[in-house]
RNA sequence: GCGAAAUUGGUGAAGUGGUUAACACGCCAGAUUGUGGCUCUGGUAUGCAUGGGUUCGAUUCCCAUAUUUCGUCCCA
């Protein structure tokens, strides 16, 4: 009995053809040699993980826990899939009791989201986290956002950065009102996270639905378009420690980018606030220039308590990270390379009554470190030039009995046209060519 | 998750309550069996998301389900 199969990805999940794969294997590879250019180690972690591990950092009502998919395994153990990588990253750190700090990584995997899918938001996608655990201050916080540019600037993408501190938007709301708590100012943070997408109107109506007064929310989008310099001057003697402590990150963090000739594609932007709430100091996000997409390409920030709070062993583990909007970028490239075609195969061998040999050459020529494919097809010839030329593949060898015989063959370049003879015991010549 | 719209071949799509589902691209094959991109010829959906229902008859009407897109909520 034939079972009939319903030939359908799961909702949220793409098969990746050769065409699109290239593109996204470019940018990690290209990505992966930044990150390892700046001392920073692959790390890799599992996808598979307990459920009470992934479930343990939130209390029953957060909406995150739904979105975790969960498993059972033989031994009936509760299982889930990664949602992100920062979970597992701490927890690997934890394990590893003789871990010297600081300790810098990159990881680049797939997370598992059970949520509503729409563009840029898939149930299976890559994520790419740069973090640095066991360092604090400014200096690598400079670093990071040094990467981040390197990164863009490898993939040809030009990119500012917006920075701001969590601490100076506590102190900010603060500093306007007296009617808010510990409690509450998340649910400010996050309408103000919301300040390029709604109106100013709407914007009030939204702080003062949360507590605040209506003078006191149009103080605090005042202050929220001030730049470093004037809010330091005006706060320069403040007992608010929230605002003290953000004024002085921030100031910190601009010297240094100043000082590593950065600052031009930096901007302090005391608006951005970012969703998450576990960023406790200064955090980043970067944007596309000249781009209608408002949409940043990736984020990032400081998390001192995280990790400390997840590991809970005494020890503090102040970190920083930022991620690469893979599926962004993939799109910025994707639109850019839409004509050329892009073969990794350097050199198609069309055997004529030679597949042996065909294959050994092959083999010879791959010692050279170019890529080769033989035509398995026994088609006419004429069908592997076709497909040659539609693959992009830039070179063909036709190699038939006449050139074992006289133990040389001609290489043809398929887009000037010109036959070049090589003998078999000169092969290196080959370099020359391609 | 909620709301709306959509769903015809590999792709873009036209179309109709009733014998052969238009067109284009792609793909496959051929145009004197060792040379491609052009051109020409032929072949490419017993089938119109899936499952029910209405009907003499449905791809075309109705219902449900799935998927996709957009909006909205959420977003570590």
């Amino acid at each position: 009995m034939k079972k009939e199969i319903n030939l359908q990805n799961v909702k949220g999940s793409y098969d990746y053809l050769p065409k699109e794969q290239i593109i996204r294997n470019y940018i990690q590879d290209t990505l992966k040699s930044v990150f390892e250019s700046f001392g920073y180690k692959p790390l890799e972690t599992p996808i598979l993980c307990y459920y009470d591990l992934l479930a343990g950092k939130y209390d029953d009502s957060n909406d995150l826990l739904k979105e975790i998919y969960k498993l059972t395994d033989q031994g009936e153990r509760n299982l889930g899939l990664r949602y992100d990588l920062t979970v597992p990253f701490a927890k690997c750190i934890a394990m590893q009791k003789e871990l010297r700090l600081p300790f810098k990584r990159y990881e680049i995997g797939k997370v598992f989201r059970d949520g509503p899918v729409k563009t840029g938001r898939d149930r299976e996608f890559l994520q790419c986290d740069v973090d640095v655990v066991g360092l604090e201050g400014a200096p690598i916080e400079a670093e990071l956002i040094n990467l981040w540019l390197t990164g863009y600037k490898a993939l040809n993408i030009e990119v500012y950065i917006k920075y701001n501190s969590r601490n100076l938007l506590r102190g900010l709301i603060k500093e306007v009102s007296n009617n808010v708590t510990e409690n509450s100012l998340p649910l400010f943070i996050t309408v103000i996270d919301k300040m390029d997408k709604i109106t100013k109107d709407e914007l009030i109506d939204e702080l003062i639905k949360y507590g605040m007064q209506e003078k006191e929310a149009v103080r605090l989008l005042d202050y929220l378009s001030w730049d470093l310099t004037k809010l330091e001057t005006q706060f320069s003697n403040t007992t608010n420690e929230d605002l003290k402590q953000g004024l002085d990150e921030l100031t910190k963090l601009k010297t240094i980018l100043e000082q590593l000739n950065l600052s031009e594609h930096c901007i302090f932007s005391p608006s951005l606030a970012r969703g998450q709430d576990y960023y406790t100091g200064n955090i980043f996000e970067v944007y596309a220039k000249n781009n209608e997409l408002s949409c940043s390409l990736g984020g990032g920030g400081r998390y001192d308590k995280m990790i400390t709070n997840f590991i809970n062993n005494g020890s503090t583990y102040p970190a920083v990270g930022i991620s690469f909007g893979l599926s962004t970028i993939f799109e910025i490239l994707k639109s850019r390379a839409t004509k050329e075609k892009t073969s990794l195969t350097n050199i198609l061998i069309v055997p004529l009554g030679t597949t042996s040999e065909a294959l050994k050459l092959a083999n010879s020529i791959r010692a050279l470190n170019k890529n080769v494919e033989v035509d398995l097809t026994g088609k006419k010839v004429g069908k592997s030039f076709e497909y040659a030329d539609k693959e992009g593949i830039p070179f063909v060898i036709i190699l038939g009995e006449n050139e074992i015989n006289e133990q040389k063959f001609k290489i043809k370049n398929m887009i000037t046209k010109e036959e070049t003879e090589v003998s078999f015991d000169n092969l290196t010549i080959l370099n020359t060519l391609i």
